[in-house]
DNA sequence: TTGAAAGCGCTAACAT
DNA sequence: ATGTTAGCGCTTTCAA
């Protein structure tokens, strides 16, 4: 049995294949009638176009490329999911390419992409400012990392850092670190501006805690290493509270707590970007600045299909983000008594 | 600036467009000589041949298709990057898809698949005994959740479940807990099949632990809910330890361990399954029966790309896992005297 | 409103 | 070994 094309249906309904192909893409100028006899046919037929005859000729391919650095990264993970739901739901499917966080392998997943003749390409930056170069003729909204010259979309990670350290401030604590993400990356460096706006309010937090401001990258391992130095402090030098710039972080952070005896959140308050699915398993529960990744990942296959122009984006367009709280965080401790006291460590 | 084609090259090369064709696709009638002026042209041209084009004629896509159930899983989040990365590898691009667990959608999914002429199709089905309709004229794979009737490629389950019970046999358990993933998921059958192997060689053990097998999806709310029934006995009965159907299973058990009080792994060991990335950053850290996802994924997509006849799986191909050691293992503590003794609850 | 026909860019069969 | 040419299945002028 053969595949049956355009050709068949035109034929069993007695008209020609440019009036099939006018139903099949609801053209209308097409008699009621003939619409309806055309649509039985296939029917009968179970007639489906090629997608590929089709893109060859209308240039739509009705596929868009993501290209993420990792999957590994839940929070990326989470992204492509929702990215992929809101193509599906407007009728395109999904390329999945990883970068490894190489400029290289990027630009080569970019050109691809763009031989492939997609409909657009939601990208995720690798890290380090590189002269991207961007295929020509194929819509690219750039998620997340933010990249100068190109339409962006993002959580508004300054304001959701500062909800995440106003939080703090409002329980009581003064010295708060915090784990800045890479110094490399936008996202990292916005968060840190957040962190800094919200101290800014308070001068003394201000001056206890720019001290407290480690760099680590985004993973656990980072940051259990960087927590572990800040944690090392004498009780009354070391913060209460810590900012991480990630779930990951945060967990590291945890850690290195635990391993230093450091009850959290009774003696350490933790709380951390994201709020991805692993947040809410681990223990203590993370309390977290939640990014709402639908919605970005929505607006960006949004911002492909409906071909809005570039001189919308001359800013890019931010998402606000909101505290969830967990267990991870509390009020500071009360100084203890300068007398005998289990001292961790 | 116009699409430079194929005629483009012929011309500037002053061959025919069909030795241009046999230049790119490297088929060997074609003379060095020409070969390398046509190469050059290429070159100079900055000549990409168009696969839509090329696909349309060869019925070759150089696109593979990936539907599972959800990303969300970090197991499913190793293995679409593993497979990207292979079937990168090889020059090919992946379609993602996601079913939601949801026969329908799945069966859309691959309809979808089928339309685009993807070269293959990498499917976790969705869970439950449905007759799944492939589309056929499409080599697929079927990955972890293995079904009858098609060529089935996933971790040994039955034999990790068994290392994993092993293990803690080894360690001096008998009173081992069970918690099993969904009885309408072959791999969690499987898993259960292994953790009896385990018992079957030691009946005190076998007639001990019997009783403790609960059933729980592989989420972390589910198991944690088990866990909680399975560790609320009274402590001569309760496990000493608890054998889990997944990572995530494993970390409800330990959040309700800790409710409760029982410090894991001192009063309570545990070992998972899959060893994801997650494993190794919850505190204590897994000790887990890791699946080789890489080794699962090559394999897959070769399967695929080397179009294996189905005759050749009689028998789905099985990959032997391997345990982790973590720190959420240890002996069974030693029973404390009837006398008072803080008990938890 | 509908039909006829020219391609889209490439590969493969056939011819030389 | 290379050239020629007929499509792949569809969309889209251009006519009617």
């Amino acid at each position: 049995m053969k595949k049956i094309s355009i050709k068949d249906v035109a034929r069993e309904a007695q008209v020609a294949t440019g009036t099939v192909s006018r139903v099949i893409n609801d053209h209308p100028s097409v008699t009621e009638e003939i619409r309806v006899r055309v649509r039985r046919v296939i029917e009968r037929l179970g007639y489906e176009p090629d997608p590929l005859a089709r893109s060859m000729r209308s240039k739509i391919s009705r596929l868009i490329g993501i290209v993420i650095p990792d999957l590994l990264n839940p929070f990326f993970a989470e992204l492509v999911q929702h990215a992929e739901q809101a193509a599906t739901s407007r009728g395109h499917n999904v390329i999945f390419m990883t970068s490894f966080d190489d400029v290289g392998k990027e630009a080569d997943r970019l050109a691809q992409l763009a031989s492939r003749k997609v409909d657009g390409i939601i990208l995720v930056p690798s890290n380090g400012f590189h002269a991207l170069k961007a295929p020509k003729g194929v819509p690219m909204v750039v998620v997340d990392r933010l990249l100068p010259g190109y339409p962006g979309i993002s959580a508004d990670h300054r304001g959701g850092a500062k909800l995440a350290v106003d939080y703090l401030l409002k329980l009581g604590h003064r010295r708060i670190g915090c784990i800045a993400g890479p110094s490399n990356s936008v996202p990292a460096k916005d968060r840190l501006e957040g962190f800094r706006d919200a101290l800014s309010a308070c001068p003394e937090a201000a001056k206890a805690s720019t001290p407290l401001i480690v760099e680590a990258a985004f993973d656990y391992h980072s940051a259990r290493l960087a927590s572990t130095y800040l944690l090392a402090m004498a009780r009354d030098e070391r913060p209460t509270a810590i900012f991480t710039s990630s779930d990951q972080q945060a967990i590291g952070c945890i850690r290195a707590a635990n391993d230093l005896g450091i009850p959290v959140p009774a003696a350490l308050s933790i709380v951390s970007f994201d709020r991805v699915q692993l947040a809410d398993i681990v223990t203590p529960r993370l309390t977290a600045v939640r990014q709402p990744i639908g919605d970005i990942a929505s607006a960006a296959v949004a911002t492909l299909l409906d071909g809005l122009k570039p001189h919308a984006f001359e800013a890019p367009m931010h998402f606000q983000c909101e505290l969830v709280e967990g267990e991870s965080t509390a009020p500071p401790q009360v100084p203890p008594p300068l007398t005998a006291r289990k001292d961790p460590g």
